[in-house]
Formats: structure tokens, sequence, C-alpha cells
DNA sequence: TTGTAAGCGTTATCAT
DNA sequence: ATGATAACGCTTACAA
């Protein structure tokens, strides 16, 4: 196996000096005429040149890749977002690389390193465990997802947590409901209070007393709402209505109903939040709170050049805000 | 923002040479006198010293970073997949860079581009439109995931697709089905035969004859189960019983059919293959075939360090066995 | 527009 | 067990 060619075999091939290919190559041909182009292509297509990432990217500290670290790629939540950002990112030159690490806070730390040794260009990250001191500390530019208050330094992109919340819990108020319970998805690692927060703002306000044990934390899985619903089902007086943290657990939520024999929404009202596909598919089809994923991840990839390009300034908060979709899981409190 | 210490500057710290900390730094300390190493590490802890991957890379031609390329990150088959390979490579100190193409042969090409210029040192693809001669090309390691027969020069891991449609038929014809309807997933690219293959075999071995519109080419998602279902219902006279080529696809069609008002199992049995999660969630739950996904990941993440390692032999076959999984949406046919 | 030359931070070879 | 030194393939002033 012969050593694949360099940027001198090239250069040779063609007559011209190696920094004329690298121009070619790199730079998009900034100031290179045109014959001396076609020569240095013609050269690259008959060596099989191909350029080495390693020694460019060593020399000019860019690799042109960023990075999307996630906590859950069975969430169908983030393939979507994911999608936004490679179609920003692609089109801008950068590659994407996942880094998923099933909501294991030391695979999300050795992601960080992978990051820093490999000189990726920037990481967009859903932070579970990791702080905005070690990702300051990181010194890679980086934007994160979901409106998370502890990034400070930070930009931020998500949907309105708080917003959905309330949009959500409205609903279920004007369909009659006042025995709402929560099942609250509870990340590993820390807390997330967005939501919790918007729920005791809602229930002040509409001055309903909301016993602790209506509140129901769960791990953020299909396997949490199971969980949940089985204990919610077994209160006295029952809930009339659930908001789950998001569709995943809702529709765990759904099969344990299914299973106890408790009929949704005629027993009980259910919702969940995001919006995912799978929520428009389940019987019945998912009330929710449908969050733009796709603009998410845009927003957030866009963000994020600037940051890699310098543009910098104080860190922003971008919400996008959420919508309410009517389906077949809620319905008006009867009596 | 002062510059990154190098391991010159470690060496100058600790009063070592640069050979020295290398040698700590990577070789895992061989042949390094445990109070070296210690001044060295004391010097890397007191500098906050990282390793710079891209140097090292270059100079070695290993990055210790591996690619899985998988065509539908929104199939839940390859995240349990993915668990095993990234447990597997973990291990042994590898990164995994996850690559989604969404059925996009020309992002497919780029990944592998980008697998070769970033020196990348194998590379795990379940191919959609790269060829055989394609990937030889790329000069990579690669072991090729699913039993496709168009990948001669490689290792190849994937549960037994023919056996599993073999059991699957098997099954309903047990059940008394003969009328049985194929819903067919289409990659986008290449066809997939092996699963029309052992169907025709079937059908020969029962001397079934089995009309050319029972075999609906579908979409590999969703939205292909449910407009295979669409059309499978229109027809005349009706199957008895529907195969999906995946989970996904039989979900879909399940929806499909309670829009439709066809009772699962009662009007029709219905059967995936694969057993992701959501298999056991719907209503009726769906009998399947269970696709050893975890231990595909396994087995194909050590075939190919196996390579890496040059190892290497003439190429391997892999096929994991999958299993029936006997759930409530088929039942023997009455009458 | 093109060429020259000095690195970038590491590893590998060869001494010591 | 440790050190000196030459690559690795590219980018980037600077000069021509």
């Amino acid at each position: 196996m012969k050593p694949r060619p360099t940027i001198i075999d090239v250069a040779h091939h063609a007559g011209v000096s190696k920094s004329t290919v690298s121009r070619v190559v790199s730079d998009g041909s900034q100031g290179v005429s045109p014959e001396t182009q076609q020569k240095v292509q013609a050269a690259i297509q008959t060596l099989g040149y191909e350029y080495n990432a390693l020694a460019g990217g060593m020399r000019s500290n860019r690799t042109n890749l960023i990075m999307l670290a996630i906590p859950d790629i069975k969430n169908p939540f983030w393939p979507e977002v994911a999608r936004g950002i490679q179609d920003v990112m692609d089109q801008e030159g950068y590659g994407v690389i996942f880094a998923n690490s099933d909501w294991s806070g030391k695979r999300e730390v050795d992601f960080l390193r992978l990051a820093r040794r490999n000189g990726l260009d920037g990481i967009l990250v859903n932070p579970i465990q990791v702080s905005n001191a070690e990702l300051v500390n990181s010194g890679i530019p980086c934007v994160v997802l979901g409106l998370s208050p502890d990034y400070p330094d930070f930009d931020i992109v998500g949907s309105d947590s708080h917003g959905a919340t309330l949009s959500a819990l409205e609903y279920l108020f004007q369909l009659g409901h006042r025995r709402i319970a929560l099942l609250h998805g509870r990340p590993q690692g820390r807390p997330r209070q967005a939501r919790l927060e918007a729920c005791k703002e809602f229930f002040q306000m509409h001055q309903l007393a909301i016993p602790p044990e209506w509140i129901i934390e769960v791990p953020y899985a299909h396997a949490g709402g199971e969980l949940g619903m089985r204990k919610l089902a077994q209160l006295q007086p029952r809930p009339t209505a659930i908001l789950a943290s998001n569709d995943v657990i809702a529709i765990g939520a759904l099969h344990a109903a299914v299973t106890l024999g408790l009929k949704i929404p005629n027993d009980l009202s259910l919702m969940g939040i995001d919006d995912i596909d799978a929520a428009s598919l389940t019987i019945p089809q998912l009330s929710t709170i449908c969050k733009p994923k796709y603009r998410i991840g845009e927003q957030a990839a866009r963000l994020l050049l600037e940051r890699i390009r310098g543009t910098s300034s104080s860190p922003r908060r971008i919400a996008i805000p959420s919508q309410l979709v009517k389906r077949s899981s809620t319905m008006e409190l009867s009596g």
C-alpha cells in the first residue's frame, strides 16, 4: 500500500509550489489564476490526492468540525434538532459529529475532552452534568440547547418550557380540570426546574392547591411514564388530568393507562410536550405542545457559527415559542 | 487567551525531555520509571496540559476514532446497535463518531470523505448507496452492518434477515394463514433482497401462489407502513396476514388499520421484524422477530478492532440468530 | 499571482 | 530509562 499523495506531490505534478496547491484546496482558490487552478485540479485528479485534515487542522487550528452532544439518542426530539443543525452546518462547510451520552455524565465529560483534544471548532450541547464553568474552561465556542438558567456564559437556544407548561396547564384548566397531576421528568444529574416553576406559578395564580404526591418524578423515558401512571392511578381522589414533561413520558403513561384499564381521555386527560412524530400516532392521538425542533437546531447552529467566527457579543438567550396542539387525549371535564 | 501548553512546556516543567512526556501521555508510560512518571503527571496537572490529537494523529496515522455511519437515526434499531458498539469501543479507548445520512446518498459519500480526510481508524457502516468498490477504495478498515450480499470484501455482521423472514412466515402459516401479504421496505438506493428471496422460497416450499400485488414496496418508515396498509386494505380478497420488513413499518400499518376500522388481529394478523422498544408498546402489542441489536453492535465492533489491528484474514460473515416473539397482533385464523 | 520558508505539536528512530 | 532529532503534511507571513 503506497502512501497517500501530499500537496507536494500535487505541486510537482502541476509544476507549481505547494503554497499554490494549498490555496486551491483550502481557501476556495483565493488569488489563484484560473489556468493554475486547472493545472492543480488536474494533478489532484490524476494523483487521487486527498486533503489531510489532521495536518491542516494542526497548522490552522481549525477543523471545520463541530460536535452535537445530546443525552438521549432514543428521544425522537433530537433527530429533528440535529437535522436543523446539519442543514445549516452542511451549507457552511462544517461537519457535525454526533455524541450521545445516554445520560451518562462520565461520557458527557469524555465527549468534551474529545472535542478539545481533536480541536473541534464548536460544540452544541444539551448539558446534563457538565457545568457552565467546565464549558467555559474548555475554551471551545459553545451554544447550549435548552433554556436552562445554569449556563449564563453561553448563547442559549430552546423553546420556552416555562411558557409551554403554562399553555398546557391553561388548556387543561379551560377544559374544566382542577385536579391536575404532573409526571415530571427528572434528568439524571441536575434538576430541571423551568417546568416545575411554571406549574407552581400556575397553581398559585388559579389558587389551586396541588398536593405534593401529585407531582411525580420519573426518569426521562418511556418506562418513566409507565411507572408514573401506575402510581397516579392509585391516588385518592384520582387526578382528572395529567401533564407529562415530554411526549415520550406521556406515551409511556398512555400505555400504562391502557394496561390498567383506564380510558384516555374519558377517565383521564393526558398531555405531553414536544410533539414528536409518535405523538400523532398513538391511540388516542396525544394532545401536546409543539416545540419547533428543526428551527431550534437552525438557530443554534447560526449562533454557534457567529461565535466561531468571533462576531461575539454578550450571551444571547433565544426562546422559540411553542404551540398548543389539541388532539384526542384530552377532553372537557364532565360534571 | 494564552496558547495551550505543549509537551515541550511539560517537559521543561518536569525537567525531562519531550520524548519522555510523549511516552507518558500516549504509550501508557511504556518504559518510564515511576518517579519520572510522577514528575510528568505533576507537571501536566499544574500546567493544565491537554493532548493535541491532531498533532499526534498526523504523526502516528492513528486517531483512535471510528465512525458509525447509519442511514436513519429515527429508526430505534440503531441506537441499540450503537450502544453495543460504544461499550466495546470505549473499553478499547476508541471514540465513536455518529454519522447519520438520513437516507441521503450524497451525505453518505461525504461521511466517507470526512473519515478519510480526518484519518479515522475505522468505519462501521450500514451502506445505502456507497458500493463495495468505493469502500475498498477508501482504504479504511471497515465492517458492514447488515447481511447484504453486495460487500464481498468486508466483514459483515447482521442478523439473519432471511431466517427471520422464514420464521415469521412459518409462524403465520402455522396459525393457518395462507393469504399473506408483504410490506416490503425499499431502501432508497439499492434493493435489499434477502427478505424477498426468503419469501419466495417459503411460498414455493408451501406451494402458495402469491400475487404480485400482495408484495407492496414502501419507504422504510412509519409513513410507508400507513401507505402500504391503505393499499392492502383495498385488495380483493383481502390478505389475512401481513408481514412488514421491520417494526417501524408494521407500527405504521397498525395505525392505518385503526383509522380504517380494521381490527388487529381479528380482521388481520400483523407482524414486524426487529423488536424495537415500541413493538411492545402498541395496542395490540406487536408480534415480531427479535434481532439481537446490542450484540450485533458488539460483534461488529470486535471485528473492526481486529481489522484495525491488522489481525486480518478473509472476510467473515456473522449472522446472529433472531428469535420469534409472539405477542397479540397475530392470531389463529378462524374458519 | 506565485514562491520561499518557518513553523504547528506530536511520534519514531536512533543514540546514549 | 531517557534524550536528541528528524519527520508528518499543511498553513501563512513575507518576499518576489
